[in-house]
DNA sequence: GGAAATCTTGTAAACGTTTCCATAGCAAGG
DNA sequence: CCTTGCTATGGAAACGTTTACAAGATTTCC
């Protein structure tokens, strides 16, 4: 079933035909309506590889979903499938394992897809310092702020991390808590991670509770099983914390874990908060209190962002989106042992 | 950059540049490097719009995910991945949320992408058996019985349910429970809970324990909150259990909350088991007791299967994975309160 | 040394679209 | 009636490959 057997069929030609499925001006009703109707009838489909290969354009859109196994990415990927949906360009989407290389992922599509622009759900700061250069179409950036990463002419969505984490700690601070112990990454590699590690620092200062980077905080991955090395390694360093603040939910579960497998309570003899919101939170034993992120928003901004930056090209824009405190039953006021 | 540049630059013929891309024979040496080399210096890539315009196939092997969030498949499918990357076979992977139509999509990518074979994780059997119709690919289906559902020309590779659910409960059987509750799907509508629930039955004969499945089982989604809601409705018919089996850990996470919620200690006053061998099974408190799959084993197979019946075609096979019962702090011996 | 067989290479026709150009029809305006 | 300016249509070239075919080059074997 090819163009040319539609052509026959109506009687009409290929590039009236054509005319037809790509709808375009200049042809008449009755042509329009003869072919139509026999392109249905008969089920018939373009055939995308000849169309790709003579308009040597797409108007499709790719996301880049580092990590596929990150629970909050794959909420905000689906919300970010409806949106395109509604819209008529296609959606590619490439998952990658959280060890692949993003951008020459990216780069590779690109070249073979020719989308129209591209959403990068995640990725790490040294992949794109290193091999992002030369892909000049429009990008937004999510989760990580295209600044911060030294792409000031991309655009980005993210959380606001900083105000977040601050709310976090201000949240177990207004609890009474004196010794706060922070889990979290690499603030030198992850700029999520230092934006959440500078709203602490802010939220130490401004509520006056002492903290110590090299005592109190430890950096490991994003992982349940790092969160639980964390928590056992913070508490050999016998600094008699009080709360916890761990961030992302997998990090605070594996850290709870490893509190009770030390005998103690959550949270009567340590509070813990996570970040991200996940839904096992509201599941676990205790519920887990955790700074929520607004998947929807996410995901709206930064289909938003893309198709202003695709309508209107060189046009940057940042979006910080806020997170909010949920308290749950994994903190209590300090002292209530 | 196409073809014809690399011919320019090398002195040589399209369709002899052609034949070294494609490492055919019939090239000399002497061509064969000259025409390779250039291709890396200028970082040549075939055009696969083209390519795929004119030989009318690929030797690619679509996946079809269905249900993007299952923390289950996006293991496996990490495997298939890894897998496949050792042969030469391109990967397009179709992620698909829990109410999209899995075959329709997959019949969609099949007409635009001409894949070589098809592999499909979940799915459910009413898409099947109304829209499985007229793919003459060979197919394997990973998590569904082709049997089951009907189609026994097709290849499947499922964990033996049947075998899982009887372990699970002959193990809290062998704890001395003697009153059990349940919480699945509805066993009309997926056969994995079916056969879970045959499993069960069996076992409940085997070992004596009085089951009424009117009373002590509960049908609903496999989501936390539905485990959530479950729990508390089996608590309502007042049947006085001392032990639950859920078809899935995420069912089980919930209905422990629930329990809790109801001031019941797990594993004092209910045991809890799950099903699925989900990573973070070894973080809840109490650690989840849960019947594991073998993701690797599963992963490996269907990718096995499907080259297999790519080079053999019409031998559809069945494999059947076993699970293993991993008994975790969430149970203990009955009365032990 | 020459014929036959084999290996290497070039040429050109497809694959199914889109799009430019030419043409034809037709209404409007003089 | 003849131009002018539309709009609707057909025809054909191009997109970047693959591959059948023909032809040229080399080897093999008597």
């Amino acid at each position: 079933m090819t163009i040319k057997d539609l052509s026959a069929r109506t009687g009409y030609s290929v590039g009236t035909v054509s005319r037809v499925l790509n709808d375009q001006p200049n042809v008449s009703e009755k042509a329009r309506k003869a072919i139509l109707d026999a392109a249905r009838e008969c089920g018939f489909q373009l055939n995308t590889n000849a169309q790709q290969l003579k308009k040597q354009h797409t108007n499709a859109i790719l996301v880049v979903v580092k990590d596929i196994s990150n629970q909050l990415f794959s909420r905000v990927l689906e919300v970010i499938q409806a949106r395109v949906a509604r819209t008529d360009h296609p959606l590619f989407i490439d998952y990658l394992a959280v060890d692949d290389n993003e951008v020459l992922h990216a780069q590779r599509l690109i070249r073979e897809k020719k989308p129209i622009g591209v959403l990068f759900l995640g990725g790490n700061r040294e992949n794109f310092q290193r091999d992002f250069d030369k892909i000049d179409l429009p990008c937004v950036l999510v989760t990580n702020s295209a600044q911060d990463l030294g792409f000031p002419n991309l655009s980005s969505v993210t959380t606001d991390d900083r105000q977040g984490a601050y709310a976090a700690i201000e949240a177990l601070a207004n609890q009474g808590h004196r010794r706060i112990a922070v889990i979290g990454g690499d603030p030198a590699r992850a700029d999520i991670t230092r934006m959440r590690f500078d709203g602490c620092m802010k939220a130490f200062q401004d509520s006056g509770v002492d903290f110590d980077a090299e005592a109190d905080y430890a950096a490991v991955n994003y992982t349940y099983s790092e969160g639980y090395w964390a928590a056992l390694d913070l508490l050999d360093r016998q600094r008699d914390f009080s709360a916890m603040f761990a961030m992302s939910d997998t990090m605070a579960i594996g850290a709870i874990r490893a509190l009770q497998d030390r005998g103690k309570r959550v949270p009567e003899d340590v509070s813990v908060m996570g970040f991200d919101g996940l839904l096992i939170g509201e599941y676990t034993v205790p519920r887990l209190a955790t700074v929520c992120q607004d998947v929807d928003a996410l995901a709206i901004h930064s289909v938003h962002l893309l198709l202003d930056n695709i309508a209107h090209p060189g046009s940057p824009r940042h979006v910080s989106v806020p997170a909010t405190v949920t308290l749950r039953s994994s903190t209590c006021v300090a002292g209530n042992a």
